[in-house]
DNA sequence: GTTTAAAATTTCAAGCTTGAAATAAACTGC
DNA sequence: GCAGTTTATTTCAAGCTTGAAATTTTAAAC
C-alpha cells in the first residue's frame, strides 16, 4: 500500500507557470507602486533612480558602458537618462584622461544629496510594501531564492 | 559566482530591501529572456502577448476599458497595442450593439492560431527557466506567496 | 606610417508607457 | 427636452527601451 504522497495532479509545467505569474504579479505591483511614489512624491522616475543608485556607489564615476553593463540596459538608454540627469544638475560627464572616446558619468553634490533622500524613502517603502513578512520569513525567502533560483549572478545591485 | 555571504545581524528593513532586490533581479531576468525569445523567435513583443492572452481567454471580445483594467495598463496604451495587432491581422474591433461609445477588441481566427503557438512556447520557456525548481519546491513557493505576499488580488492573469 | 580592426559613445526609428486633454455618446434630474 | 455629468475611447507629448547604424578614437599588424 502506497503511503500516498500528496497528488492533486497538475503537470509540473502548469505549476511552474502559475508560480511565474504569481511572482510577476507581485513584483510588477510593487514596482508600479514605487514608480508612482517616485513620480508623485519626488518628481522622478525609476530609471533615473537606478542610474543614480549605481553612480552613487561609485563616487569616482562610471564609464557609460560600465553603467549600462551594471544596469543591464542598452548604451543608448543610459545616454538619454544621463543627459536628463545632467540637465537637472544631478549628474555630469567628465573626460577620461587617457581616452578621448570614453567619458565618466558622475553624480554632482546636489545629485548625491537628492539621491540620499530618495534612497531613504525607497528603503522605507520597501519595508512597508513587504511589511507582511516577518524577519524570519524574509530570511527564509532569501535563502530559498539563493538556493534555488539564482540566475546570472554578478555583483552590483544585489 | 560567489556563495553570497550569510546575512549577519542586519536591521529588518535592510533584509527586506535585500529580498526585494533579489526578487526584482530574478523576475527582470526571466522577463528579459522572454522578451528576447518573443522577438527573435516569434517576431512579437511581451505587451502584444499579454493582450493576446487576455483576448484569447475572452473569445467573445473585451471592451477596451476592460482590457486595460485586466492588464493594469492605461487606456491609451491598449489602444496602441490593439491598433498594431489589428494592422497585423491578429485582432479586430467590433461595435457594441447598445453603445456607440464602446468597442470590443477580439482575436481573429489567425490571431488565435498565432497565439496558441506563442502560449505553448511560453509555457515551455517558463518550465525551462524555472527548471531549477522541483515540483515540491514550486508548490512550496506558491504556497508561501499565497500565504504572505498577496497584494491586490483580483482575477485574470493569475 | 598606413591600413584595419576594435572599442566607447551617440544617434535614430520604432515601440511601449503614462497621465492629461479632447471627443463622443449615454445617462440624470428637472 | 435639455443642461450637466459620467463613461468609453482616442489623441498627444514626454520619457523609457531596444538594436542597428554612424562617429570618433584607440590599438594592432605589417
Amino acid at each position: 500500500m502506497k503511503p500516498n504522497p500528496i497528488p492533486p495532479q497538475e503537470p509540473a509545467s502548469k505549476e511552474r507557470l502559475r508560480l511565474w505569474l504569481k511572482l510577476l504579479k507581485l513584483t510588477s505591483g510593487i514596482e508600479a507602486e514605487l514608480r508612482r511614489r517616485l513620480r508623485d512624491d519626488h518628481d522622478t522616475t525609476l530609471p533615473r533612480f537606478d542610474v543614480m543608485a549605481a553612480l552613487s556607489r561609485h563616487s569616482e564615476g562610471l564609464k557609460m558602458s560600465d553603467l549600462s553593463g551594471y544596469l543591464k540596459v542598452s548604451n543608448g538608454n543610459v545616454t538619454g537618462i544621463v543627459n536628463r540627469l545632467t540637465e537637472e544638475g544631478l549628474a555630469l560627464r567628465v573626460a577620461v584622461p587617457g581616452d578621448k572616446r570614453a567619458q565618466l558619468a558622475r553624480m554632482t553634490p546636489k545629485g548625491l544629496e537628492v539621491f540620499e533622500e530618495l534612497a531613504n524613502a525607497h528603503e522605507t517603502w520597501i519595508d512597508e510594501l513587504l511589511g507582511g513578512l516577518s524577519q524570519d520569513e524574509t530570511r527564509l525567502a532569501l535563502e530559498f531564492l539563493n538556493r534555488t533560483l539564482t540566475i546570472g549572478d554578478d555583483d552590483d545591485l544585489e
